[in-house]
DNA sequence: TCTGGGGTCCTAGGACCC
DNA sequence: TCTGGGGTCCTAGGACCC
């Protein structure tokens, strides 16, 4: 496949693989089904609410990403199609041990979601990056039972094109001769490019670019004032040049998140509230297990965006006086937030909490020290003095350094994590 | 009856400072 | 009538992704 014939000098050429495993959620199930394999499969979200993965045979059926459960139930009994309720459990095992394999493998790997990844085959000569590629296939198949496709071009958004074709083809897919590139961009349509969604589309559209090849041949300028710079980086990625590199470290979370639709109306506050604090709880645990601190809580509180009336939608968000990662300090917050959000007789049907403001435990400690450090002289100056006013030993100094010594100590070694909860109410 | 959850990045505009 | 200018930081909201 391609690429004998590519323009660019080797050593400048970079050889960008994505890794995407198909169906994810579906080959997981199928692993422990494997009387599924030939049959319609779909897991549904949360609440067994709307499809969110799919195999084939469901997809040729015409069952959508995000559909909701409801509406192809008929279709699904008279199809005999297997459903599943989700289990990110699993799928997060099963994506760490392939992740794993992947990852010793390749010099440079960068994990971009739950069933992708960005590999560095720079290294692999380019007549045997096919096999190269095969042998990753089959590897992951072999020890894992997931089928998985392999897309290979000079970008990360062109490796994104080339793992489209891959998975209309035996799975892997080598896009490099400039060529092809020119000729597989043409017969893509615009809204099949990592980075354009719906909005960008219709604009496009009515500027008559329809296909990739036509977005990469739009004048970089005219596409950064009408698109910003991400789609400026867009073209400049479909022209094969890097604008997306490898993400170097294992950057921190900025936000953490946690919310639910409820399976049936919320309408009493004491239920939200209970709803409120037990995400925060979750949230506050994710935080520690991150090693972070939060210093802003967001919480918002939605009614049915599908029911007909008034849609009531409300987000406040709390600055907390110092970053911590303390239970108990977020909840008395998040009630308080509630109290002035809430309207009583709403049908509330969505909720949630985000922790904002992160940073690491340990440059916040550093910074919280190094303040508490420089109080300390100038109190210990003042001190000095006052005791040269007054005479010796009018102050102690010993109590300047027991009080900073037990603020460090009640910052940073409190072992009162998780809060109880006995004074909130239950749901029946 | 029933419609997911968790993220990132960018921009414009306001507040504030010198 | 004339009414600084530049910088930074923060926030809300939009767009997109899996």
């Amino acid at each position: 496949m391609g690429g004998r014939h590519s323009r660019h000098p080797l050593s400048l050429m970079r050889k960008i693989a994505l890794v995407d495993m198909n169906n994810f959620y579906v080959s997981c199930e199928r692993v422990f089904r494997p009387d599924l394999g030939n049959k319609p499969v779909v897991v549904l979200s949360n609440n067994d609410g709307c499809a969110i993965a799919r195999s084939n045979e469901a997809k040729t059926l015409g069952i959508k990403m995000g559909e909701p459960y409801f509406k192809f139930k008929e279709i699904a009994q008279k199809m005999d199609m297997a459903i599943f309720s989700s289990n990110y459990t699993l799928y997060q095992d099963f994506s760490h041990r392939i992740m794993a394999l992947l990852k010793s493998q390749v010099p440079l790997m960068e994990v971009y979601s739950i069933d992708e990844a960005f590999l560095d085959l720079t290294h692999v000569p380019e007549e045997e990056l096919f096999s190269f590629c095969q042998h990753l296939k089959d590897q992951v198949r072999q020890y894992l039972g997931i089928p998985i496709s392999i897309g290979v071009s000079l970008t990360k958004t062109l490796a994104k094109v080339a793992n489209h074709f891959a998975k209309k083809s035996e799975g892997v897919f080598i896009l490099l001769d400039e060529k092809e590139i020119h000729t597989f961009l043409s017969r893509l349509p615009v809204n099949e490019i990592w980075g354009i969604g719906r909005n960008h589309t219709k604009y496009l559209l009515t500027q008559g670019i329809d296909t990739a090849l036509k977005l990469k041949q739009a004048p970089p300028k005219w596409i950064r004032q009408k698109m910003s710079v991400v789609g400026e980086r867009i073209v400049t990625e479909l022209n094969g040049k890097i604008a997306y590199d490898f993400e170097e470290d294992l950057a921190s979370k900025k936000m953490i998140t946690v919310s639910r639709s409820f399976p049936k109306d919320v309408t009493s506050y004491e239920e939200l509230e209970w709803a409120i604090c037990s995400f925060i709880e979750r949230a506050t645990e994710k935080l520690r297990e991150e090693r972070m601190l939060a210093q802003k809580l967001g919480i918002f509180i939605k009614t049915n965006r599908f029911s007909e009336g008034t849609y009531y939608s409300n987000f406040q968000l709390i600055h907390l006086d110092v970053a911590s990662h303390y239970t108990p300090s977020f909840i008395t917050a998040g009630k308080k937030a509630l109290k002035d959000i809430y309207k009583p007789h709403l049908a509330y049907k969505k909720a949630g909490v985000c922790l904002l403001s992160l940073r690491s435990q340990e440059e916040f400690q550093a910074s919280f020290l190094s303040q508490i450090s420089s109080k300390k002289e100038q109190l210990m100056l003042t001190l000095d003095k006052l005791n040269q006013r007054y005479g010796k030993r009018t102050v102690s100094y010993g109590a300047v350094n027991q009080a900073t010594t037990s603020i460090t100590h009640r910052q940073f070694l409190s072992p009162h994590y998780t809060t109880s909860w006995n004074e909130l109410p239950k749901v029946k």
